[in-house]
DNA sequence: GTACAACTTCAAGTAACCTTGAAGTCAAGG
DNA sequence: CCTTGACTTCAAGGTTACTTGAAGTTGTAC
């Protein structure tokens, strides 16, 4: 345990990791990351934890919620530097995920472009109105999603 | 003015449309759509507020909040098909919106394939750890996006 | 030693996008 | 007529991801 030996106190973190000291006490309440505690009671954070935040801020970007976040970072460790396996299995797995969400959206992208070509005022072959699967949004609060149940729209 | 005249109840447009009545109700509190009222205050809905409610949706699935949907709707007509111009002009800034998405998600999803690629367990170099414009949610609530601030992601 | 920034906790607020519930009204069938 | 389901309004609740504020404590620099 003579590991690197030099914390940072949540102003520091915060800092150097973009966001506020308010967003670490929430996600360390969200148990995403640790911290240990001076005498004081003060937070005091291992260095890794700087990649930690930043995976998190990674993993919104690719469109999952805390929560799902939390599932993913489960496995790392939190005072070191995960392996290369572990990170390996979190890329590949951001990555189909990050695939899904591009085909999708080049699929509403084409359908649109058809839209435009065709004047399409008809509504009713066009695909954009008879979503399939599109667009999962994963943005937060009940948001019922675009399902797969078809708009039955009848030439308007 | 002998136009098309067959409304629709809020529970049929919403059974239609595949939204919840309420939701229905919630767009119109926000001028999405419009409807007429019977005798005993009841809503009708044109047949052409079908096609509104999936351009929302559809807007939904490009990334836009319904406030931004409201602006790009704002000048379709309520009760009739939107003309060759209207339609044109709004596929075309949605489907600006799209590309953008998309190659903001490309982008990452790049980044994220090299980073499988090199092990990239230094984080340094890693551009998913520096992010620049990354992916703007446009999901709903306060979501402090992940701006253009670098983090300062030392080796850790 | 003391000032002052930075920290602590906890409760409540905010924003978007709706849903749910209460309490009552309307419309259509038997 | 009367029941029943669909409708009305309005207020309040739910979720995610945080922020803000109050009231008090710690740490460091002078």
């Amino acid at each position: 345990m003579t590991a690197q030996t030099e914390w940072l106190t949540i102003g520091e973190l915060a800092a150097r990791a973009g966001v506020a000291t308010s967003a670490l006490r929430f996600y360390e309440s969200r148990g995403l990351i640790e911290s240990e505690r001076t005498e004081g009671n003060q937070r005091r954070y291992a260095r890794a934890t700087l990649r930690r935040v930043a995976l998190v801020r990674a993993a919104q970007a690719v469109g999952l919620s805390l929560r799902e976040a939390a599932e993913a970072l489960e496995h790392l460790p939190h005072e070191r530097t995960p392996n290369k396996a572990d990170w390996k299995r979190l890329s590949l797995t951001w990555k189909k995920r990050l695939d899904k969400q591009i085909a999708d959206l080049e699929l509403l992208r084409d359908e649109l472009t058809d839209c435009i070509g065709c004047g399409c005022l008809s509504l009713r072959s066009c695909a954009i109105f008879n979503p399939s699967d599109t667009v999962s949004e994963h943005g937060s609060g009940p948001r019922y999603l675009l399902g797969d149940e078809r708009l039955e729209v009848a030439e308007v």
